[in-house]
DNA sequence: AAATATACATTGACAGACGAGGTATCTTGC
DNA sequence: GCAAGATACCTCGTCTGTCAATGTATATTT
């Protein structure tokens, strides 16, 4: 992995929900789909994917059904509700707020040049 | 505060290097520059805020000194160092790839009108 | 029989954020 | 003179999300 996983943390439940607004799925096949979009620069780590699957299921964010597959593994499967799929848009423009804030805040204030009519 | 503060982790260190890059500064002072340059929907907690002085100094990235008021409390002034500098800027540029990626996880996938020439 | 991939799950530790509390100085109003 | 409020710094202890380590079980490949 090559980003900072403090700079994703909290990301990770609107990730999720992402996912299963296209469809339901299961944890393994959430976490391949994030790696394959990020072209393996980020994959959720087990741990941290489980415990959000606990947390959004406990918010009642998620519902989860066992898959029934007559062959290989059993698959837990997750299908979002509607108060998840709303926490989604919610989400989603909080995102939009707080990548404006941040850009907002890294811009390291304004190079002489820039100030041009420069109030107050 | 209206944004989640854990959108905001891990983005501390890169606010307040930001602000140094522009002039040495104190805590108190970077504080509200931050408060109006978001107007009001941010601002650091000073735990957190002194804290990351902490690290950011433990780590060669800034130095302190102090101000000699002679009225008013006394200030501690941050500076940045060439080091601290060069973080910034990787900081950024981790910033502008995980804007990316993070664009890219939380959008739902494609909505089927999206979908005209999709390959595999 | 061993290795690899699929698939789920828990435990314990760690780090950053922050509420709550503390100190000290200066100014303003009564 | 002194209470209140702004300025300014600092620490302690708690909370929460992340994650390494570890464990289970099944199916396929070597």
């Amino acid at each position: 992995m090559s980003i900072a996983s403090d700079l994703i943390r909290g990301h990770t439940e609107t990730i999720i929900l992402a996912q299963l607004m296209e469809k339901d799925s299961y944890g393994y096949e959430i976490n391949r789909s994030v790696q394959q979009r990020t072209e393996k620069q980020y994959e959720l780590k087990e741990a941290t994917l489980y415990s959000a699957f606990r947390r959004l299921e406990g918010a009642g964010y998620i519902a989860s059904y066992w898959g029934d597959e007559n062959s290989g593994a059993r698959r837990r499967y997750y299908s979002i509700t509607d108060e998840g799929r709303r926490k989604y848009e919610r989400n989603r423009r909080e995102w939009e707020e707080c990548k404006t804030l941040i850009d907002l805040l890294l811009r390291s204030v304004a190079s002489p040049s820039e100030i041009v009519g420069g109030n107050e």
